[in-house]
DNA sequence: GGCTAGTGTTTGATTCGTCAAACATTGTAT
DNA sequence: ATACAATGTTTGACGAATCAAACACTAGCC
């Protein structure tokens, strides 16, 4: 079984392969999200590739291998379930259950975990929307694109918060954007670099485009435009 | 927050304190319960006193401080709660639950226990019968007398088992043997080593005194004897 | 096509937790 | 009282994970 350490750099590598589309990740932004210096990366990821659960080339970035992918899988998976536990059985706000799992993913056992989804009636998404992984490390692909595409007068359904920090997860919450949530764009700011949205009938509430490109929805109605619409072009 | 390797080292010295009746610990023992060489216990305990969590003497054993029994305390209540939890919530078997709450113990957060406690009515026991800290650190004090100290007739209460080999756990819940019920000493066998017991109207079992020694009772109703009644003298 | 800014790698050092094996101390038995 | 068995300590080494800082490579710009 792995090292903590490793499961964190596994699981770092999967969502930059995943964001990045190619499944590469450079050592770079591996570093920060992992929060270590450059130079410890390069070695994890040395070592890594010694391991048989990425392939690395010098200054070429990394990825996972089959192996590294089911490994990282099952971190993943292990951590949303506990997500979704924390938050449907146990009355945990979802703005707090992120660091929780952080730390319990990698003390808890397959066989908890599983009982722990049977509980929960094997969810698809966690709290957030993130897929969950199945058993097996089968992981479904992520979908949708993000609110900030879209445009006045359309609407939209929520699906996941690509973010995890608690005091944008309570802002969000409160304002009625959370996962399953039906949103109608009310006007775009391009000079303010923000737009403006409802959610169901609550308040509206402003948006920088930056915290818009972290909620990421599917169409339900748009309105009649010219040009082509949208398309998953999901840079950030 | 202390090391998980410190964390351990402190739960064994409280368990050793305790048994002893002491509060004093070998090192030796404390080498063996934390499954490391007595080199690198001697050392693990010199640091604990540079900290403040232990005092110690060069061949005289060591004992917690008022802090370090307060931080073991932290660590029982996290371990007894947990095991509490996945028995009667997530409803795993008791035998089962030591090693995952073993693990989950070092990772878990007090809010986190904080909740599950109170999900549970704040229990005073796990269900190995062993009490359960309060979130001041405070023990009750375990209390109880093993049922190899009875003889034949003797009526006695369960209150805990210390021992957490899940197929001794397997064996003892199959005989009826869990905190709360009532036992009845069938025989001793001194030449066997062993007794003979029956939980309420199950079906009668064997122990030898080694387990016998481990199953903590209190007196309900005792034969008319000679000569004194068994005393708290739990040499193990 | 060569320079440079930005990335990535290497090196040497540190801390933690550990072991094996040499060594020291204590207390007990004769 | 001495020697010895049991227990505990010290020493030197190691692997994992990390950092800081010196160094190497790549790619884009002029």
């Amino acid at each position: 079984m792995p090292s903590e350490p490793v499961e964190n750099y596994l699981k770092a590598i999967f969502s930059l392969g995943a964001e990045s589309g190619t499944g590469q990740a450079s050592v770079g932004r591996l570093a920060a999200i992992v929060g270590v210096t450059s130079g410890t990366a390069t070695s994890m990821v040395r070592r890594l590739a010694r391991e048989g659960l990425a392939t690395y080339r010098r200054y070429g970035g990394v990825r996972l291998t089959p192996r590294g992918r089911r490994a990282a899988a099952d971190v993943i998976r292990r951590h949303r379930v506990l997500e979704a536990f924390l938050v449907s059985v146990v009355g945990m706000d979802w703005a707090e259950v992120h660091e929780e799992a952080e730390r319990l993913e990698h003390a808890v056992s397959a066989r908890l975990i599983d009982r722990l989804d049977q509980m929960l009636g094997r969810p698809r998404a966690d709290p957030h929307g993130d897929p969950i992984p199945d058993a097996q490390g089968v992981v479904l692909p992520a979908g949708g694109m993000p609110l900030g595409a879209f445009r006045a007068g359309d609407q939209v359904r929520l699906i996941r918060i690509a973010d995890q920090r608690a005091d944008v997860l309570r802002f969000l919450a409160g304002a009625g954007l959370v996962p399953g949530a039906s949103i109608t764009v009310r006007s775009t700011q391009p000079g303010a670099d923000a737009m403006a949205v409802r959610a169901g009938r609550r308040s509206t509430v402003s948006l920088s485009m930056a915290a818009a490109s972290r909620i990421i929805v599917e169409p339900l109605q748009l309105r009649a435009r010219p040009g082509p619409t949208p398309r998953q072009s999901a840079r950030r």
